[in-house]
DNA sequence: AGATGTCAACGAAGGTCTTCGTAGAAGGTG
DNA sequence: CACCTTCTACGAAGACCTTCGTTGACATCT
């Protein structure tokens, strides 16, 4: 039913993904400050439209034109897409071992001891259905 | 001392990388053979000879050329390689929490009981160091 | 030597991604 | 109304990626 896998968004694309997950629904006018906040001289306010037309023939996201400024809102949720990359990313560099990449990510950089016990938690989850 | 820091290769670049970690330095017909033997239809010789030419030109291989078929190795390691796609894929989706991508990566497929002990054992040290 | 096959090199084509200038519609204000 | 701002839409430019045909050098075999 109508849930056609949705394309790899790109590095531009994905910048504005995060804006809308984190804001919610926005214009472009709102992406586009959102972004330019974090880095200034970053893109121009027609870029980020322009990006934000494309990905809607992509269908990354959905607009709704009822007022003069469209309001957008991504189609996919952060998780499902995270999901996406991680499978990806998984396949395409550490031969389809989930497990060697998440050492790979703990091993690079540090970690606050409260991940490291949810992380524990998770093993104890896994480990009980594995059996 | 000279550790310039490569660019991230694309999808195409990491296939062929892919091959040269596992097979050692080799030449492009070794390189596209290996490719073409798991994806029939796949791409052509010339196609994956010009990968590795522009490859050279970015720094991502090295070829030695004293032999008429130019022999290629990867300039990175495959755990140097994975670090960097790994924290990339962290900024550019988890915000910057590598644990986040660990658990999305165990969450999304099976892992074996050996890899969740290992895993265990790295949470140990890491836990240990934190404190 | 001549025919056949393999190789690196090059260039061009087609696609995608990002960038931005410009135009024109829509809305506000004096 | 005339003006200024804000918005969408469009198109084009430039960079990069992938693909492959062609060419000329080199090798091998008969």
């Amino acid at each position: 039913m109508s849930e056609t896998k949705l394309p790899r968004p790109t590095d531009g694309e994905l910048a504005i993904l995060r804006v809308l997950w984190e804001r919610g629904d926005s214009t472009v006018r709102e992406v586009h400050d959102a972004l330019t906040r974090h880095e200034p001289e970053g893109t121009g306010y027609t870029t980020v439209l322009k990006l934000m037309q494309i990905m809607t023939e992509k269908g990354l996201v959905e607009r709704d034109e009822s007022n003069r400024a469209h309001v957008y809102r991504a189609r996919a949720t952060e998780q499902r897409t995270q999901r996406q990359l991680v499978t990806d990313l998984v396949d395409r560099a550490f031969g389809g071992s989930p497990a060697r990449l998440a050492m790979q990510a703990l091993s690079s950089k540090k970690t606050s001891p409260g991940e490291l016990a949810e992380l524990r938690r998770l093993l104890d989850t896994l480990e009980g259905a594995e059996e």
